[in-house]
Parts: C-alpha cells; structure tokens; sequence
DNA sequence: GTGATGACATTGA
DNA sequence: ATCAATGCCATCA
C-alpha cells in the first residue's frame, strides 16, 4: 500500500533531536485518518531499519512502550542519545512535545504532497 | 465476507 | 487536569 511508503519518507524526515506524533505522520501522508495505520507499519518493521522508528510518539508524547525494539528501553536511549529528554512519569516514559516535538511547516507539507505525486504514491 | 485488533486521536463529562 | 466513550481504518484470522 503506497501509504507505508509514504509514511518511510514521512518518518525518515523528521529531524533528528526531534520526536513526531502519529497523527502527525498520517496527516503528512495525507491520510490525517491514518494514525493507527502508521504504529502498524513501524511495527513490523515494514518501513525498513533505517526509518528513525524511534521518533514516533503518541499525541501526548509517551513512548509505545511495544517491544517492537530489541529492548524495552531501546526507544528511550536511542532519543537519549540524540539529546532529547525523556522522563519517567506517571503515564509512562514521556517526552516534552513542546520542546521537542517537530514543528513542521506548510512547506513541508507541499513538498511531501508534490514528492508523493510525482512518485506516483 | 465478517468481525476482531491495534506503537492512535478527539471529544465530552 | 483526568477518564471513558467514540471514531478510525488497514490488516488478519
């Protein structure tokens, strides 16, 4: 399905230092609807290894928390070592989306929207 | 085809 | 702020 490689692109674009929310992702996709969707193509790995998987967080920036990492704790040092910060709350393992979420812009957005269409995906 | 599932999001109490 | 209820939609069984 052309959305999963969309979302590769989407989710290999986010910054590093930087954590994007699946919502986020999706709309970017241009299937804002699609949130779920994109937790199941990080899954199972079906984006590749290289797709910076570890960015991805929820709309209130908590980590998954799924083993879909070698190690429970595996998203939490790789954004460690990219110098975001992640805290231990009572949610759960949690980042600062205000500080570190990715503020893209309406320019991003029409360069993915143009890229997909001569793609052709 | 039908129904359950899920790394989600939004809304309303 | 917190929690429950809804909506969502591509996979799978």
């Amino acid at each position: 399905m052309d959305f999963y490689q969309r979302a590769g692109i989407v989710c290999g674009a986010i910054p590093r230092g930087t954590v994007a929310s699946y919502g986020q992702i999706a709309l970017l996709c241009g299937k804002p609807k699609n949130a779920r969707q994109v937790g199941y193509a990080l899954n199972k790995g079906r984006l590749g290894e290289e797709v910076p998987a570890h960015r991805v967080v929820n709309s209130r920036g908590l980590l998954s928390g799924a083993a879909a990492f070698d190690t429970f704790d595996m998203q939490k040092n790789l954004l460690a070592g990219e110098g975001v910060e992640v805290l231990w709350t009572r949610e759960g393992w949690q980042v600062d989306r205000k500080r570190y979420g990715w503020k893209h812009t309406m320019q991003d957005a029409e360069k993915f929207r143009a890229l997909f269409e001569e793609l052709g995906i």
